[in-house]
DNA sequence: TTTTAATTGTGAAAATGATAACAATGTGAA
DNA sequence: TTCACATTGTTATCATTTTCACAATTAAAA
């Protein structure tokens, strides 16, 4: 299996969202400008994206839903469901943890973690909360292999390292902080404080 | 003042952020590929990132650290400040809230709106709750142009047209609902679920 | 002073991503 | 049945972003 550009990806994911949602409106079939009118796109991002994960859709019908949905089901999930973990349950570590689960079939965070007494070896949302230094043991032992940094900031650079050691192949970074991680863990950066001064520079721009 | 790339504002707010540190580490210069490994990124980009903003750096002595602070506060910042509002506090907008005050000098969250009797018309770290009928009058009032969306997903629509109205310039959407906003306002998209789904993906990718 | 080596600045190339343009085609209207 | 046209699939083009490659320069070493 070949690999996606990133931004089809991330687009496939909203494809599916919107769909889940046309299909419990009764719809069967969808043109590739009403996903697009979904998503506030054009209609040939949809259709390239669609062509691009090598479906096929009928000509003046549009989309079969349920294909659709399942196709990007194949590209996206893994059978056996994708675990997470969440490190730092403090505002926006709880937050998230509350917030996630639920959301999709195949990813869900199983566990969590923290230095606080005060939160460890107690569950949250139905999730248990180990004390940090059992990050690598338990990530191993339950397959985790997707991590959320929301620790501290000056905390992640050391966190980052036992979860590569860990096994963790994949990691959402909340901190303000730029992390080194090797060439196979993707790193995706969620830096708040950025976007908004980005939003602001171009709220001055026009 | 013409318009630098998107990626390039994004990373010059980092830029700012360590250099702020490496400043108050005593240091008065910085080489490229010194604020680059700060960054994990390469050094070509950070001098190329330096081009754009029309700055020159001293051949073999880096660049000016504290110039280069204050012109990249002179292209990100207005004088008087930007001002921000976050429109929903629940779990994830009060979070923010106590977050994001006092990060950055010049862009601060001033005014909150929720539609909850027992949240609106009190103060939230340091910042009044007002009911979110009352919007687009305290916008107007405040001069507020950039808008945290944190409602559930269901009413961002709605807000966002009331948003419109109101001159606000800039949004940043938690809600994972893409929205529709008129070409002068500012966009930025949030949305952590398909940011997972996509680490997810690339995780089984490998 | 001369040489060496490190560092900047930048044009050109490569990679990634979005849009335009249109041929192909089969559905439904006439 | 025939025709018009809506819609797909795809190639080619355009735009943005990153990387390469290297000339220019000068601080420090010799
Ligand atoms: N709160 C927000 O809205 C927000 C927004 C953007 C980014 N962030 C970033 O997210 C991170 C967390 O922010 P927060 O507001 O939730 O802070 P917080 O202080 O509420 O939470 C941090 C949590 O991490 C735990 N912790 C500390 N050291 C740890 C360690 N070594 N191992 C495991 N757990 C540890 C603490 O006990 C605490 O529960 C910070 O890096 C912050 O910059 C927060
Ligand atoms: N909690 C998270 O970590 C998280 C993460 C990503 C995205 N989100 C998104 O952020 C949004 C908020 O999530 P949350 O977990 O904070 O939910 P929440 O229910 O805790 O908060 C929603 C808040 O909005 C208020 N509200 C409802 N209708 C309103 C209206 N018309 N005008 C103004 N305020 C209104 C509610 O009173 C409540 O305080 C949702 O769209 C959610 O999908 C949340």
């Amino acid at each position: 299996m070949i690999t996606l550009p990133e931004k089809t990806v991330e687009r496939l994911c909203k494809y599916r969202r919107v769909l889940y949602n046309t299909i419990s409106a009764g719809k069967q079939h969808i043109f590739s400008h009403e996903l697009a009118n979904l998503l506030q796109i054009t209609p040939v991002q949809v259709r390239r994206d669609i062509m691009l994960i090598g479906y096929s859709g009928t000509l003046r019908k549009g989309y079969d839903i349920k294909d659709l949905i399942s196709l990007i089901g194949n590209i996206l999930d893994t059978p056996e469901g994708q675990k997470a973990a969440i490190i730092g349950l403090g505002n926006l570590g709880s937050s998230i943890l509350t917030y996630f689960n639920g959301k999709r079939a195949k990813l869900s965070i199983i566990a969590a973690f923290d230095i606080d007494p005060q939160k460890t070896n107690r569950v949250f949302g139905g999730v248990q909360c180990y004390p940090v230094d059992r990050l690598e043991e338990v990530i191993k032992a339950q397959g985790i292999r997707l991590a959320i940094l929301t620790v501290p900031a000056n905390q992640s650079p050391d966190i980052v390292e036992v979860l590569a050691m860990s096994g963790v192949k994949g990691i959402m970074n909340f901190t303000p902080k730029a992390l080194h991680v090797p060439d196979n863990i993707y790193l995706e950066e969620y830096d708040m404080v950025t976007s908004m001064e980005k939003v602001a520079y171009f709220i001055k721009q026009n």
